[in-house]
DNA sequence: TTATGTGCAAAACATTTGCAGGAGT
DNA sequence: ACTCCTGCAAATGTTTTGCACATAA
C-alpha cells in the first residue's frame, strides 16, 4: 500500500485488512459493508478511492471477472479466476503459467504485451447438479 | 439471430449489420450512434435489449474486456483480446487455442468448465513510443 | 502547519425496465 | 388477431466527484 506520498490513515488500513482475510473476491460494496462494521462512519467514496489508489500501486489486484461489478483481491500473485455462471461466485484458478502466451500475443498483434489474464467460465459443485 | 420465436425486425437486421462492419468491437452507446444514422428513432433501450438477446442465441459475442463498458463483437469464432492501457481501444489476438487449459482448470477446481478467455494487456503501437 | 484524506451528498454514467402504442407472423 | 417488439422516459445500480472539515506527517 506503501506509494509515494500515500499516508497511513485508518480507513486504508481497515480496508486492507478486511479484503486479506476473505478469498471471496469481493465487490466494492461487499468490502464497504465489512469495513462498516468496524468504521460504521466511514464513506463509500473513500472505499472506492482507496481500492483504485491500492491496485495502482500493485498492493491489491482490482479483478475484471465480468458481471456488473469490479471485484477485489489481496493476493496479487499470478493467477486466475473462474466465475459460476449460475451464482456468480469467483473463485482462483491455480494453474501452470504460460509465459509463451505473452510472446505469442506479441507477435501476432506487434503490441508491447505486459501480461495476460485467464476468465474461465463453468459451474460450481453447488450450481452444477442443479 | 435466429431464436426460436424472435422476430425479424428492421431494428435487428440494422444493429447486427452495423456490427458486422466493424472490427473495433464497439460498445453498446457507439453501436447506438452508428445504427441511428440508419434509423434516427430507435431507442438506446432497443440496442442493449437486442444485444443481450442476440449474445444469448449465440449471433454475437459480448466481451468482458475491462473498462467501464461491455463490448461487442460480432466474430463468435474463438479469439481472445488485447486492451491496450493507454487507449484503451480493443483488437482481436488470433494465436492458437489452448483447449488443455479447461482441463487443467477443472482439475484444479472441481468445476464443469465450460470454456475460457484471454485477455492480453499491453500497449499498442500508437500508443508504445509515448 | 499544510498537503493529503475523509464524510457526505450530488452527479455522472451504464444499463434495465414499465408501459402504451406499433409491427411481424 | 395475437404476440412480440419498439420508443420513450423513468428507474436502478455502480462508480466518481466537489467541497468543507479532519488528520497524518
Amino acid at each position: 500500500m506503501t506509494s509515494s506520498n500515500m499516508r497511513l490513515t485508518t480507513q486504508r488500513q481497515v480496508i486492507l485488512e478486511e479484503l486479506t482475510k476473505v478469498s471471496s473476491h469481493p465487490t466494492a460494496n461487499e468490502i464497504y459493508d465489512m469495513v462498516r462494521k468496524r468504521l460504521p462512519r466511514i464513506g463509500l467514496g473513500t472505499i472506492y478511492r482507496n481500492l483504485e489508489l491500492m491496485a495502482e500501486s500493485g498492493t491489491i489486484r482490482k479483478l475484471e471477472t465480468g458481471g456488473n461489478q469490479k471485484r477485489f483481491d489481496a493476493i496479487t500473485t499470478p493467477h486466475h479466476h473462474i466465475r459460476c455462471a449460475a451464482c456468480g461466485c469467483v473463485r482462483d484458478v491455480h494453474i501452470i503459467q504460460s509465459p509463451h502466451l505473452d510472446a505469442l500475443a506479441a507477435e501476432a498483434t506487434g503490441y508491447r504485451i505486459t501480461g495476460h489474464s485467464i476468465q474461465f467460465s463453468g459451474y460450481c459443485q453447488d450450481c452444477v447438479g442443479k
